[in-house]
DNA sequence: GTGGACATGTGACACAGTGTCATGTTAAGC
DNA sequence: GCTTAACATGACACTGTGTCACATGTCCAC
């Protein structure tokens, strides 16, 4: 978390800083990128720097939180939209998420050396496990019915495996740079998969 | 790849530099190591390294090689045993998956720093999809039948689908310093989940 | 055995990036 | 205007990288 300097800053130089690592974290990875350059960009020095975060790490999760912040919110919105319909909200989800082409790059990027501390943050999107509220929350809006699990495990399980194989094709449609329409309909192919199953009865 | 150098090398200093770089990326994951150490660890010189490899990457990734190469033989000798059965043969392969001790500090840093250039070549190993070759080899030796899919591009799919909830089980297990049983119990129960679908029909 | 030619080994070096800290600047309260 | 605390700055010591001119080893022709 950034510390309390940079959220004293006035909004406009928080907004330079943020662009300026936006763009600096657009052309490299998390290990490749330099606080020499995001201060160049920024025009702030490099003690500064300092000041608003514990390093550049602290700047890429707190970026990264402002991201999926954003998505949760348009995930829960969707899953009330579809009156709780977790495979149709999913779908709508998967589409607008390869659609957007906000923050192409940086996205690219972030993808393309996911590690598990990151993929956590994006599972948590709809599995915030640490909270027991969140997780009650998002599983009161969803009609459960619908879903082939008996109990809160179960159903802990089948969100796990729903993201993992989400995030999974978001990572080969930049991997593979598919086009939208195929990436969706690969997509689309593995959620019918899973929904009737893997194994012939 | 290493260089022709590296394979010039008697056996026993490939075998003696081989250990002391499973031994620096057990301590640390692929960005933090430094070739400082693994020269030291080696009683090698710096110009020597830089002979035998590109750098450290290069080096990263034949360790990485060696043991998805084992493991693929693995897979393919259980699934032969299981006369072609996928779903007990990845069942199988997990819990020796994570009763395998050895290389365990390695194969933690691995895992909990997976990007997409590592995972591809996990998932490789029942999918090798630039080879059509050995896709077809592997899916001569699974018994179809039993899956629910029809053609090869659902085949393909479903493989790339259990592939991908294994590594994240696996991962999982050293994020979160799951117990072997515990660890196990719950690939079965998403496994099961998988097997029988999703959606409520 | 000597000379030469080629392969391999070596560590000093220039360079790039990190995090810190002593010192300078700003602004608000009184 | 003075004080004080918060913020800004860039030089600095440190750590690590990849390279290169030179040293050493190896093998074969003569």
């Amino acid at each position: 978390m950034p510390k309390l300097t940079f959220y004293n800053l006035p909004k406009e130089k928080q907004q330079l800083l943020i662009e300026a690592a936006q763009q600096e974290f657009s052309n490299a990875s998390l290990s490749e990128v330099s606080i020499a350059n995001i201060v160049k960009t920024a025009g702030i020095s490099r003690g500064s720097f300092y000041q608003y975060f514990e390093g550049k790490e602290d700047l890429y999760f707190y970026l990264l939180n402002r991201y999926t912040a954003r998505r949760k919110r348009l995930f829960k919105a969707t899953l009330e939209k579809n009156s709780g319909d977790l495979f149709q909200t999913i779908r709508e989800f998967y589409i607008s998420t390869v659609n957007e082409d906000e923050l192409l790059d940086f996205k690219r990027n972030v993808l393309l050396n996911m590690t598990e501390q990151v993929e956590t943050k994006f599972i948590k999107i709809v599995n915030e496990e640490e909270s027991e509220e969140e997780f009650n929350t998002i599983s009161r809006l969803m009609d459960v019915d619908k879903l082939n699990v008996s109990g809160n495990k179960e159903l802990y399980h089948l969100l796990k495996i729903l993201m993992t194989v989400t995030i999974r094709n978001w990572i080969e449609h930049f991997a593979r740079n598919l086009a939208v329409e195929e990436s969706i309909a690969n997509y689309e192919l593995e959620l019918e998969l899973l929904k009737k199953g893997l194994a012939r009865s």
